[in-house]
DNA sequence: AATGAATGAGATTTCATTCAT
DNA sequence: GATGAATGAAATCTCATTCAT
């Protein structure tokens, strides 16, 4: 209705409706995490989101739409952006894996979306075409760009001559670390996890083994 | 046990008697594996286990108490005895992690146990008691003795100064990964994961950038 | 309640949730009666209730709490209220009692409640607490309104000097007679109980058996 | 087998086995009265009997089998035997009423049995034919023996011409409310029902409103 | 758009009963 | 005669989903 109406002041409820889905995205999310998929309810995500149960049944068809749709939303905006416009990096791989690991603590690590890994590892056996989503979409993704940067750093001969899969894999080995350990065990350790020192004493053997 | 008789003819259902609970334990692994805690239903498991629901309460309290015994039995058999016998390695810290390697892929990548890692991530939030006791007596001990390793690899002249424990964490990263690879995306991966050529690669690659 | 507002129309459903857990009580009345606790099914319960399983849950949190609540709520409506007005009695204690025993076929005998105690009664090893709960609230509460009374009457001369509290619990051993027989022996007899022949001739007696 | 044998000697197990029974209702009826039938499980009753659960069914069909034994068997011994015996009474009634009134505190009030008339009142709507035979047996057996010695009583000019029916009732009800005290509210209550008092404080008053 | 009472399929758990030993 | 491991029907309880308001 009235969609020829100059949309310029929108009610205070008008954003709220356009904001739900965000908000019962950030709610489940935080109990998926928590609970996994199963053991999170749609009643606790719905207090959480500051609606009523029936609510999220206007945005969503179901609470597998919801975590579906949570696995798929959440990535573009944070990993992609940052991975994309990284992959016209001209200069030193080993500088662009520097910025890369940053940029990881800084965005995801210390972030709500750290939480999306750790319930695709829980949940890929009831939602394999998610785990499938995930792998082609950001694994493989991050994988292909850091490939590249390290092809182009054995062409520049600052890298040894190794099969540039493996190196990428290796390289995302220490974040997939960060990762289970953030969601899993720090919650129950006494002793914290320096993710900057360990990411830091990777870059120094890591990149010492690399070069020729 | 067994201390005071020859016993020698048991019944038949004395020996399965002793032989259920494993039966019922291995069957849950897998269903847990596959689908989470939640998701697994106890018929399922008794039908895997070849035996019906109410069997498996002759056992086990609840389907938590075996999701427990689970988590907590399944440990000592496959890792701790190769990592203790292992602790009390002598020579270069480069042989010793190759050999850990190796024992890896061969006792818990290639078994059933590998996919125990990925039920502690996925149920941390819901068992964190469990995920304690899984940091305690699996990693922590594994990190105990791939420091030592390395300090003393260090005391050797081996090693670069640097600081052990990160070390430990770095040389786990690759296990962590071709474990998540393994349990939750190979199943829906059209091209395999070279597990040998990977860890292969991380060697030679880490190897060189801890020397001196 | 209701301190806030008009609210002149309620909605229909608000109207249901007020009186939901009441309909819930009776039909679990009737239920326990029938079957005693254990053999009573909370489906029949809800289907004498005109709801569905689900629906009792969110009113009670278990079949337990719907049968404390069933022993608790029960009481003060019927028998107590009867009791209280009637302790500020001034007059003949024979009076009294006889207006006390009419009051009881009137209110409780021909009434749903008359099955409570039976009930009490074959849950007492269960629900001790409960029982607790009835010998405090209602018997001993009916115990010292009639002890008082016996007493004042033995104070006007128009009772023996007898001990009051065993006079009182004579009073009542017909009362527990006539609900024993009413909801146990009754559907299985032909011949009825003419419960107010018995309750005048007990007068009879008892009274002339008073008097000094 | 070897039924033509001598049968002097019984073995031990022999004893044994003709004891089953007896040791499996007497179990069976310490459980019934403290949980009811239903929540009383046939294990509980085969531990308290010695024996393990097949071994009931060796005995009896089923656990209702085994109630309605316990409901039937247990009456003849203690208040049948007791009561017919009395039947042959020539004597002042109120004589006999004091002696009856001794026995039942005697023989059943302080004994297991005491609890079979709350089993039945508790377990009246799902076994309405033990509740039938238990009025049948015990109740009108009692009634009509009662009812006896007081048309005795009233043709020999002791008694006033009341209907007898009534005043056996009546006669009965203090039993009732012994029998009720003692098996519902006796364990949770501090202080003790003096229950040789109660009755007699019963004779003084029911006597003396009896007589012409 | 939002509510929340109601539903009912489906899960865990219990326990009377059976039967091979 | 006795055992006790195993069964499976039946109960309680949960929670995703619906729909009248």
């Amino acid at each position: 209705m009235d969609q020829t109406a100059p949309k310029r002041h929108l009610h205070h409820w008008q954003r709220r409706k356009q904001a739900r889905p965000g908000e019962i995205l950030d709610a489940a999310l935080a109990l998926f995490a928590e609970k996994g998929y199963a053991a999170a309810r749609m009643e606790d995500i719905a207090v959480r989101a500051g609606v009523t149960k029936g609510t999220i049944y206007l945005y969503f068809q179901s609470k597998e739409e919801v975590f579906k749709s949570l696995a798929r939303e959440h990535i573009s905006q944070s990993l992609l952006v940052a991975a994309e416009q990284a992959s016209q990096f001209e200069g030193s791989p080993f500088e662009f894996l520097k910025v890369f690991y940053a940029r990881f603590v800084e965005l995801v690590l210390h972030n709500q979306v750290s939480v999306l890994p750790k319930i695709i590892i829980g949940e890929s056996g009831n939602f394999p075409e998610l785990a499938r989503f995930w792998r082609e979409e950001v694994i493989e993704k991050a994988m292909t760009m850091l490939s590249g940067v390290i092809t182009s750093g054995i062409a520049r001969g600052e890298i040894r001559n190794l099969p540039s899969e493996m190196i990428a894999k290796l390289a995302m080995a220490p974040i997939l670390m960060c990762l289970v350990w953030r969601t899993t065990f720090e919650q129950t350790s006494d002793r914290g996890f320096d993710y900057d020192t360990f990411l830091a004493t990777h870059c120094d053997v890591f990149f010492k083994g690399l070069k020729p």
